[in-house]
DNA sequence: GAACAATAGGTGTATATACACTTGAGCTAT
DNA sequence: ATAGCTCAAGTGTATATACACCTATTGTTC
């Protein structure tokens, strides 16, 4: 018996190993952006910056707090991941009329690399669709949905 | 027709926003970690330290490449984020047999901050389970772990 | 046993992420 | 009109992540 609570954490390690939400995420976030980078590399963007661009593209003109939002990412995180962007001429970033905002958009060779990017990406996606599964994939994609909705609100 | 084209490519922005599996998952990982880091608080710990640290305490001793390959993590990711757990004394790296070798192991003063860190994380993880229900939970954790073979491998 | 290959690890650099704090512009109540 | 509040955004700092490159140790082959 004297084993008892040492032996009771290690079945607990075990379980926290196996179940942790945060944990089970961020590896499996991990291992997919490895491979989504791996593919996507001659376009030249990261996949983080992809997503980016097509946020970006799919918002028009928006501001950098309404796209944070969108994106369930801390503002001055996008500002930060912004920069790259705005550095190699994807995007450009000009005050809005509200002078305290700045209104981010595409620019055409943002546009380019977009269109450069999208082929790609369609075959490594296509490849983890069919790895999984149609019907797996779209129950995945629904849970990670109600996951989000579930951890933001609270 | 001429509008073809930029009409083509509209769709295709809003299918790889709503499909893309790295956005999606990044998406979900944001979201979980604030959470988890917002209940984990108390602790000191962070929820990726928090599960390092119980990483490190299952192996018992291990290498850092070893390590790394369990977390589905970069060898030289794995070194940079021991290193605040290693300042802060919960952790300790010492050489092994092998003098190319790096031996991580927990310390006591380790095991208590798991310890303090081990209800809070129960309670965050059991409110994400109950959110989602156990089925779709657990089913969404098996999901997960096929991803991760699946983009792992190729 | 010495030359070479393989292995374990660290560093430099860049991006991704978020909290605390600050600044500056717009809004509101009196 | 202005004092005070709210809102949009940036900066300082710290951690998380990974690639390219380097160093040192071990193993292998002749």
């Amino acid at each position: 018996m004297k084993e008892q609570t040492t032996q009771l954490d290690m079945v607990k390690l075990g379980i926290v190993a196996n179940t942790c939400a945060c944990f089970n995420l961020r590896k499996a976030s991990r291992a997919v952006t490895q491979l989504y980078d791996e593919i996507l590399q001659p376009s030249g963007l990261l996949t983080t910056q992809f997503t980016l661009v097509v946020a970006v593209s799919i918002a028009g003109s928006t501001t950098i707090t309404r796209l944070a939002e969108d994106l369930v990412m801390d503002r001055t995180t996008l500002t930060r991941n912004l920069k790259p962007l705005e550095r190699q001429g994807l995007i450009e970033i000009v005050p809005g009329q509200d002078q305290r905002t700045r209104v981010v958009a595409l620019t055409a060779k943002g546009r380019e690399a977009l269109t450069k990017a999208i082929p790609l990406w369609e075959k490594v996606q296509a490849s983890v669709v069919e790895g999984l599964g149609q019907n797996r994939w779209s129950r995945l994609l629904s849970d990670l949905s109600d996951t989000v909705l579930l951890a933001h609100k609270g």
